[in-house]
DNA sequence: TATAATTTGCGAATCATTGGCAGAACCATG
DNA sequence: CATGGTTCTGCCAATGATTCGCAAATTATA
């Protein structure tokens, strides 16, 4: 019982992803998977993204629109650079958090377990 | 043309988010002006709290239920701490981010022109 | 191939948010 | 303090992303 079945529209799903470096909706990648000419429902992308997300595969985000968007994600703890052209995302380690946390205690008495950052710019390909 | 009038709804509005330092989603302001007997509609809130974000007197963010959430802002560029406990904002300053900025130049070959951050722990009244 | 568990597709339901519009509130002016 | 043009509000319907329920299809295993 609870066993994980591989099938074809979670392939399809994922390879998407892995294919497309940036955030993606779940609505694009159901129109990526037509293009493909592959027949997955919607319900069927929903879930999975979702699935990809809880499993700590994908990370995901809302966009300006209130959208949730997904994307494949290969190393642990980091953040991401979301280049405003391309929609391009750079992972980012955040090493320098550490003296950040010690200052927000000294100052605010604030006790920091967990923090949440995005970058916008233009990525090297796009300046 | 395009004045602005001071309504009383707008102006109750404005006092529970203020008496209130955290993040609240319409339906809980919405709440708030019927426990103090303020009649104003639930479409009131929204186009007020998006009125208040437009002008930059209140920042928004999107929980983890996918709700718009709202706070008042006093100082001009910074970031928030959120507590997991009482869900009081901590405004937080960010000159750290000069360097951070041309690391991630350097390294990264990204240009940044922007960035959003949040930080989850505890307030000190909650530690 | 038969069987049990898991996943999918479809359509309906949910629910926060937005839009349209008639009436109410606001405020500068006479 | 009455008037009139502008700006807000309330109501209610519409939108649109996301979720749910369930029967049929797919997968893994023997």
């Amino acid at each position: 019982m609870c066993a994980e079945y591989a099938t074809r529209p979670r392939e399809q799903i994922a390879q998407i992803l892995r294919s497309e470096r940036r955030y993606l909706s779940a609505a694009e990648v159901f129109q990526a998977l037509q293009r493909a000419r592959a027949r997955v429902s919607l319900s069927t992308v929903y879930r999975t993204l979702d699935r990809l997300r809880a499993k700590g595969e994908a990370s995901s985000r809302i966009d300006e629109q209130g959208e949730a968007t997904y994307v494949i994600c290969t190393t642990s703890h980091h953040h991401h650079a979301i280049c405003r052209v391309c929609g391009h995302v750079e992972e980012v380690a955040c090493d320098p958090m550490e003296r950040f946390t010690e200052a927000l205690k000294a100052y605010h008495g604030f006790e920091l377990d967990a923090h949440a950052m995005e970058f916008f710019g233009r990525c090297a390909r796009c300046r």
